[in-house]
DNA sequence: GGCAGCGATACCTTCCGGGTATCGACCCTG
DNA sequence: CAGGGTCGATACCCGGAAGGTATCGCTGCC
């Protein structure tokens, strides 16, 4: 199997839709349905079900595109970290990590602080991403490291060291009444009238049906939150950056969120060991 | 990059020799030497140094090594998954679980039989492989599930679940004086006169340099122990498939083994959950 | 110095990936 | 119910790349 196959079978099951899939893929459309064709004849597998109307996956069909992508990642991470190892040795090396952005700052700033002071640093980029991105980012070589946070993120098929554990807080509008409260429960906070959870885009950037307004990065949230439209649970270390007209109250039984770093297994890079054994340190 | 590009360099670059890995492939030189060329060049990046009497890996080079593999590895294992998930819906499914011959039988003896028990089980293959095989074959998808153990199996981008801790003895002839002692230090057993420690071989297949005898599996061993050629620190659980002229005594200050069992991220078949479950619940 | 081994180059052929044109099935609309 | 629009499949052609053979150039060795 050809990654030239499974880039085109992605971007058809992704699509369900040969022409936007051919358009995307910049060929046109005959080449791409002949491709999938072989694809199919070569595995003996169905992997679309196609009526002339509507393009469906079948259960192989959603298999191969989950471990198609995961294959796809792993050839682009090999490219990626074959040419970076080049510019390593010609000295433009450096460490790409990424992390949500909002979380964790102090601990991120505490840790590339103390890298920095150690013997041989490099130099460490930081990208800040959206939600479920950093996943990606590691998975295919963009990245070499990144600050995740459980049980939120999935840390599958990642090395990873725990770096912290805090509990969670909701927060509130300033001066609402509930934050006069030493602590509160969950069941507290999920329906405060008129403060609803907010919802969290997916993996794929689509939302989940429900109540609560859609939010995409932290200072939405936060804006929300003040005019009073949403409250929010989210891990304790975020009261350090709030703005002054947020409040917060520990939420008891809320689920802990640790922090851990994780890297992709088999990286054995001196600068990454580094920076792991500098933030376990910490 | 296209796989085949991936497979023509992993093959030089484990050969070390154009003629020998095109034969490998079953092409000739030329296009072999042609195809690594231009490979160079897509990537900017030397990956071969060639005298006209040798070949090297340079620092690059051997990146996209293991790189290289762990993406073929990746592409084999959605072909032979979606091959596979066809399979399972006309009927003919089953797991299949890998694990090194002689280690952890009893567990496993339990675990299949519980989870034969359960409602819904599927078939369980069985595979018993060689020492570090089982990694690769849980990696290119020719197995679902292995049992693995720390910390002498890399579990590094697998998804696992401990299932037991032991603690080591040392294996030795019946009869031998030390067998007198209730317990040893690993400082007593790793130079015992004329019972040296065997070689286990490298995931490549070849044997460290030392003294001790090479051996390629349990029986060997245990062969060469009987005769008095050699001892061995295992894990306690091999004394219940112990040969009448051998016994064991505990080494206390030995590493304990886990045994984890062990499968592919973003595995989210129905049967396979269940075992997991099963095995958990032991 | 000649020979053997090895990788690179030159050149040819074949095949496959990609393009355009068109068909056939289906849905929507007037 | 007819006709146009949409979408995937098919037919056919072309260019480039992958693979083969022949050969060169370098190098270490007897």
């Amino acid at each position: 199997m050809e990654t030239r196959e499974l880039r085109y079978f992605v971007a058809v099951a992704e699509e369900l839709h040969f022409g936007r899939a051919a358009q995307r893929l910049g060929i046109a459309q005959p080449p791409l349905s002949r491709a999938i064709g072989q694809l199919e004849r070569r595995l003996g597998v169905a992997l679309l079900e196609r009526t002339s109307r509507t393009v469906a996956l079948t259960e192989a069909g959603s298999v191969l595109l989950v471990e198609g992508r995961a294959a796809l990642d792993a050839v682009a991470a090999a490219d990626r970290r074959t040419r970076r190892a080049a510019l390593a040795v010609t000295g433009h090396s450096g460490l790409v990590l990424v992390t949500k952005a909002g979380a964790s700052s102090e601990l991120l700033a505490k840790l590339l602080d103390a890298y920095a002071a150690e013997p041989g640093a490099v130099a460490v980029e930081v990208h800040l991403c959206g939600i479920g991105e950093q996943e990606r980012l590691l998975r295919d070589g963009r990245a070499d490291v990144a600050l995740l946070h459980r049980p939120f993120d999935s840390i599958a098929g990642f090395d990873t060291e725990e770096l912290c554990t805090e509990r969670q807080v909701v927060i509130l509008p300033a001066g609402h009444p509930l934050t006069s409260r030493a602590h509160l429960r969950m069941a507290d906070v999920t329906d405060i009238p008129g403060l609803p959870l907010p919802r969290w885009p997916d993996r794929d950037g689509t939302y989940p049906d429900g109540p609560g307004p859609q939010v995409r990065d932290p200072a939405q949230l936060y804006q929300l939150i003040a005019l009073g439209r949403a409250s929010a649970v989210l891990p304790e270390s975020c009261r350090f950056q709030l703005r002054p007209d947020l409040a917060v109250v520990p939420v008891l039984d809320a689920p802990t969120v640790t922090t851990v770093i994780a890297w992709p297994p088999h990286s054995r890079s001196r600068p990454l060991a580094e920076l792991i054994r500098t933030a376990t340190r910490l």
